[in-house]
RNA sequence: GCCCAUAUAGCUCAGUCGGUAGAGCACUUCCUUGGUAAGGAAGAGGUCACCGGUUCAAAUCCGGUUAUGGGCUCCA
């Protein structure tokens, strides 16, 4: 018999055929109320479903995440036929559910307006309101496809058309609307109560690039109405930590149309810069590397040999100069590799890890840019690593090591693995790609890190382990980033002499942690919200008098802070208190030190913090203890903060 | 690159029906010396992104360019 396990423990059974309204409603009225859907031995079904063999069930409600996911899929089918009543040319295509809601896209002969978006959404609440049934039917593959076509939705057909032959077609009708779909669906359109339309976009037809734009309505959608709203509360709270509008309040860069992608770092942004650099630089050296420096500026020839000229010349900046033609550089290895060829190698020198702040200019397509994080422009944490392929698995796993350390250190707890395989267009024999794919799997496994597998994803040298953290407000960032290459060192006639006197070609590992210093200080501002931690503040302290006769004492106890080698400034302009420390905590300065005839009498300071907690009266002495020892801690500071 | 939107003072933004511009903050000067998130007054500041068109007249209407924003595609 199908049975039902209560919240409370208890299970009941049914004698079927019987369908999951039916078994919610001998639960109870509210439970019948609430169901949204039901599962069928864990397969998520209608409430209409039909159970008529043994089988375990649950009800589904708008409290279960499944419960939500269906809310969300049947308010994308009401936007659907709320486009289709007000503008009934317009074709459906495909309307699927995303994270925090969904969006559906239609071929509309002109585009939509944030005027017919106000319009689309009365409807949709008209329609909610009219609590009109949902009911699936099916069709055999081949009558779907005629069904769709004589409606004039030729998307749908050909969708259909793709499904394999013979088999079965769900429709789901609502009123005068009708859609192809999996479902399931809500058992009404008054079960849809909390959503809102955000924005609309273009999207290619089926995400190919050479297809027509088609026009995409995002939504969002809850279980209720206090969700909605807190969702759209967190929406505005991801805007007021965007690192472009906190740059510019903080003073830390701009951006200017005479160089579209490439920043204008001003002096605070640079020193933040420079922290973030000269920690990296710390970590290299205890780790065994060399750093160098090569030119901009390479001959063409060079990256026609490394095999980027042919993947990537539409997004090479060049120039020219007696007739060569040279690139400027939009990566660092081929100049690496020009640095280990100089000299015959020995065995005994590997492994070799050359690093470099590598500078370097890509023409990315103009509609990617964003702020830091997708320039033109910017600086890789690189290195390559030419090693044996012995040497292989202990380099990589030491680099894991070094690359969870470092994240860290800046205060991101929560890494994402994921391993990318071979790309369809690549260079090298599918006998080095099994090798190197295989090794990097190895190296993960042994350490019992969890990875998602990335089929296709790899570079076209090599695969790749990718890095991707967590930030504080959950959502994900790709950094770091490991790559095995048997191909470029061949090509470029890398070369060592082994132990037994023969010649071989080095195994080259590229790798960056932090990716692209540009990007990830524009991850670190977004993470922090700007109250990045002591550590990499650009200014950690300001101290401010309260009257002009403490002017003297404020700019003694700054020389004394900087002095020790911390970053403070004095704000001694002729403002009320209140005023400077509004404007200081809008800059997210960490400490706020203020000196009135008190302080100048006791030989103290009185601190404050950005976050607005007063610390009570302090002697710069024990003052300069608590920043060493805060200091010292690093990111994990920030979690205190 | 593709779709849509936007571009007005240093910043955030108003600007109606086409009649050559306005607020708040910031800035400068003066007053004020005030103890934990905005003291007061006065002043200065704009080729309305750029190029072209329509018009007696364009910030405003039209076309183009550039940049920015939201997506899509891409990301060595």
């Amino acid at each position: 018999m199908p049975e039902i396990t209560l919240p409370d423990g208890s299970r009941r059974q049914f004698e079927h055929p019987v369908s999951i309204r039916e078994i919610a409603e001998g639960i109870g009225p509210g439970l019948a109320k609430a169901a949204l859907a039901g599962t069928v031995d864990g397969r998520l079904v209608d409430t209409s479903h039909v159970v008529s063999k043994d089988a375990g069930i649950s009800i589904v409600t708008p409290r279960d995440e499944a419960g939500i996911e269906v809310i969300r899929h049947s308010t994308a089918h009401l936007l659907a036929q709320a486009v289709k009543q007000l503008f009934p040319e317009a074709q459906v295509t495909i309307g699927p559910v995303i994270d925090n809601g969904f969006y559906y896209d239609f071929a509309f002969e002109r585009p939509f307006t944030p005027e017919d978006l106000e319009r689309i959404e009365e409807r949709m609440k008209a329609l909610s309101g009219e609590d009109i049934r949902v009911e699936r039917t099916e069709m055999p593959r081949e009558e779907a496809v005629d069904f769709f076509r004589a409606m004039g939705e030729e998307y749908k057909a050909e969708i259909i058309e793709d499904i394999p032959k013979g088999e079965v077609i769900s429709l789901y009708r609502q009123g005068d609307f009708i859609d192809l779909c999996r479902g399931p669906h809500v058992p009404s359109t008054g079960k849809l109560k909390a959503f809102k339309l955000t924005k609309l976009a273009g999207a290619y037809w089926r995400g190919d690039s050479r297809n027509e734009m088609l026009q995409r309505i995002y939504g969002t959608a809850w279980a209720d109405k206090k969700a909605l709203k807190a969702y759209l509360h967190r929406l505005e709270e991801a805007e007021k930590r965007d690192h472009r509008r906190l740059g510019k309040v903080m003073g830390l860069f701009h951006f200017q149309e005479e160089a579209p992608g490439m920043v204008f770092w001003h002096g605070r942004g640079w020193t933040l810069y420079r922290l973030v650099e000269g920690y990296i630089r710390e970590v290299l050296a205890g780790a065994g590397y060399e750093e160098v420096q090569t030119p901009q500026v390479l001959d063409r020839a060079l990256w026609e040999k490394s095999g980027h000229w042919d993947k990537f010349s539409d997004m090479i900046f060049t120039t020219h100069s007696e007739n060569r033609e040279y690139a400027i550089k939009p990566m660092n290895c081929p100049a690496h590799v020009q640095i280990y060829n100089q000299g015959l190698r020995s065995y005994r020198e590997l492994p070799l890890r050359l690093a470099e702040f590598g500078t370097v200019h890509r023409n990315e397509p103009s509609g990617t840019l964003h702020g830091l994080m997708r320039a033109r422009r910017f600086v890789q944490d690189d290195a390559h690593i030419f090693c044996t392929e012995e040497q292989l698995e202990k380099e990589v796993g030491d680099l894991l090591d070094l690359t969870f350390r470092v994240y860290d250190d800046f205060g991101f707890g929560s890494v994402k693995l994921a391993l990318s395989t071979r790309p369809e267009q690549r260079v090298g024999e599918d006998s080095l790609w099994d090798k190197a794919e295989e090794g990097l799997a190895r190296t993960l496994e042994n350490r019992g890190l969890e990875y998602k597998l990335q089929p296709g994803e790899g570079a076209f040298y090599g695969p790749k382990i990718e890095f991707t953290l967590l930030d504080s407000i959950g959502r994900e960032w790709q950094c770091g980033t490991i790559q095995v290459d048997f191909s470029m060192p061949g090509r470029l006639g890398a070369q060592y002499v082994a132990e037994d006197g023969s010649r071989k070609v080095p195994v080259m590992i590229h790798r960056a942690i932090l990716g692209s210093l540009e990007r990830f200080i524009g991850i670190l501002i977004e993470h922090n919200a700007g109250s990045l931690p002591l550590w990499i503040a650009p200014t950690q302290a300001v101290v401010m008098n309260i009257t002009d006769r403490q002017a003297n004492y404020a700019e003694e106890v700054r020389t004394t802070l900087v002095r020790q080698g911390f970053r403070v400034v004095s704000d001694l302009r002729n403002e009320k208190i209140g005023y400077k420390i509004r404007e200081q905590t809008l800059q997210r300065i960490p400490y706020l030190l203020i000196v009135g005839d008190r302080e100048v009498e006791t030989g103290t300071v009185a601190v404050r913090t950005r976050s607005g907690e007063d610390l009570g009266d302090m002697s710069v002495e024990d003052l300069s203890r608590k920043f060493t020892g805060e200091i010292a801690r690093r990111g994990h500071s920030a979690l205190e903060d």
